[in-house]
DNA sequence: CTGTTAGCGCTTTCAG
DNA sequence: CTGAAAGCGCTAACAG
């Protein structure tokens, strides 16, 4: 391949000459440009992008940094990706998607730095190693989701409001007039679990109200989302007949959910409200009845963290910056008001019969 | 940021043993090794990655490049790039996602070498520019589906067999009695859409029958997959009321199928049978009735591509080489035999009847 | 086994 | 507006 001493040579000009042609960064006469470009062109020359980059130290590529045990895009991730790359298209960025796994950059001959100007963190722990290292080192990044305590004010994040999500979601079900809602969370060792309590705790408590501390149900590591949806909720409403209403963490779950209910003789949403925090936006149309989500756009959501980054890239002093998205309901068809006939417990079904009348 | 002279110095050595500590490729004593790591670690330094590629001419970094117009990942990406990535990390390289636009690359202060090694080139067309100009350039990739015609024997590929595909489900339709079958096909300028016709046309021939031309309809650019599936199901089966069955292009279109097919006062596969490509091997078991696929893995194809990818860069000599993968009928419950009271049928439905009279 | 030297292809002063 | 020269940080011969 030619490079830029060839080009300059076939223009007759300098090489500083054909720099300032490709990069733009002197004007340079009309005439001259054309004769380089035409020298360029047949010698189909372009510039190298590596000793670009060694030089102005910029590499124009942004990496998002994935768990790396898991090494797998979920159906979450798709809107998100997306949302990323739009946002790279936009601004001339590209995408470097980085999975290798730590015990292989430990290896001596794997250390480098790496080849991008900076990076979006997924998916980060209370304690996390990949977050600290960066620090450390002083890299340019943004965190998807609450970074972990330590540097809650000294890290640019992108997260949704899930507190808010999650209140949104219970005192939506409160106003239909449910009052045992099953919660079916996230894992727990994942701040977004936390969020999503502590808002389910606080929608009940707006209404002076207790939630009951058993309707809080973390989802186990093995199972799948669907698994994990439908041998929960059946479990649950065969123990507590009383729940009238179950938030799913994912679409994915309700899935699970609804064919629960279904299997125990009941229906969505006569017997049994559903909602869940939607992390696709694919199916929800799809579901039978069509299921009532708390939108969480991840394509928004991926979208701000690279407007956010580049930010951060291209400011000359230290940008810091959280950005924290609200998310809404989205009505369909899976919630109705809560039945008011129990198997077991005829005072109840007055009380909230009352409450109805209000 | 400390760099290799500054580690030599630290140490005492020179810069080549710094080098060859790093890369490996000398064997250093032990002695000097610890002392020259132990320098590395106190200035924090690690080796710079694009100095490193402007030497070796090699990144470790390869490149999937697709459609810039469309700049979406779709369902059927995620299990590719799942396969991709897991290949990626076994082999130790990154994977760079570029998606700038043609336009945008065509600005000469934007035009540089793409900063990877080699690179895997999605859903190419018949007459595929990127490919041209990567041919031209002497760039290595994989195609994944079938290249242009011209350079068929000429790239490597990785592709689904399409031809097998299609004929597998034709056939399987066939024996199940059906004889006017709906081949609602893929978008018409993508390879895939003719190997998909042939398939089904060769299924009928090999049992001695001719397929009805009228039964292919080729998917528009613009709607959805839902869509197109819910409003061509539904035209053609208004149209054409002998038709059993029903092929779609993916799960996707299928669940558009399902509607149309109820809303007509229909049912799978009482009245249609429903078969699919499925791309992307999430939501099959979740419809109803559970929906028989074609199952294509699309974590297979992205592997094998990333693997073939990799041969290629680390082959001495030119490679060239083509992987076809079979693909197999995973039956659930939206096929059944083909219903034998057909609206010509002396005997009618009286709502069929009235259909016809319309 | 270690050190010296000459680039890789570009950008960036600094003179003209 | 153009050119010459000095690096960027590394690897790869080639000597020792």
């Amino acid at each position: 391949m030619a490079n830029m001493s060839d080009v300059a040579k076939a223009a007759g000009v300098s090489k500083s000459t054909v720099s300032n042609v490709f990069s733009g960064k002197r004007a340079i006469s009309e005439a001259v440009r054309m004769r380089v470009l035409a020298a360029a062109e047949q010698l189909n020359y372009r510039p190298n992008y590596f000793a670009r980059s060694m030089v102005t130290k910029e590499t124009r590529i942004i990496g998002v940094v994935m768990d790396s045990e898991k090494v797998k895009f979920s159906q979450y991730n798709i809107s998100f990706f997306n949302g990323v790359l739009k946002e790279c298209n936009r601004q001339g960025y590209r995408l470097l998607i980085d999975t290798l796994h730590k015990e292989y950059r430990k290896q001596v001959t794997q250390m480098t730095s790496e080849p991008v100007d900076g990076e979006i963190i997924l998916d980060p722990a209370r304690v996390d190693e990949r977050i600290q290292e960066r620090v450390a080192n002083g890299r340019v990044m943004t965190i998807i989701g609450k970074p972990p305590l330590k540097y809650e004010t000294a890290l640019s994040y992108v997260n949704n409001d899930n507190v808010q999500a999650a209140e949104t979601a219970t005192a939506y079900l409160l106003g239909l007039g449910h009052r045992h809602i099953l919660l079916m969370n996230a894992v727990k060792k994942r701040t977004v679990s936390q969020d999503r309590k502590a808002g389910y705790v606080q929608a009940f408590e707006k209404i002076g109200l207790t939630a009951n501390e058993n309707c809080n149900v973390y989802r186990g590591e093995t199972v799948s989302s669907v698994e994990y949806g439908y041998i929960t909720a059946k479990k649950y409403l065969r123990k507590n007949p009383m729940i009238t209403a179950i938030i799913a963490d994912t679409d994915q779950i309700a899935l699970g959910v609804y064919r629960a209910v279904s299997e125990l003789g009941l229906s969505v949403p006569g017997d049994v409200s559903v909602i869940a925090f939607n992390n696709n936006t694919v199916y929800p149309d799809e579901f039978n009845p069509p299921l009532t989500c708390i939108e969480l756009n991840g394509e928004i959501l991926g979208q701000e963290a690279t407007k956010l980054l580049i930010e951060q890239l291209q400011s000359k002093e230290k940008l810091v910056k959280q950005i924290i998205i609200q998310s809404k309901l989205v009505e369909r068809a899976s919630c109705g008001p809560a039945r008011t006939i129990f198997p077991s417990d005829p005072v109840q079904s007055s009380t909230l019969v009352q409450r109805e009348d209000k």
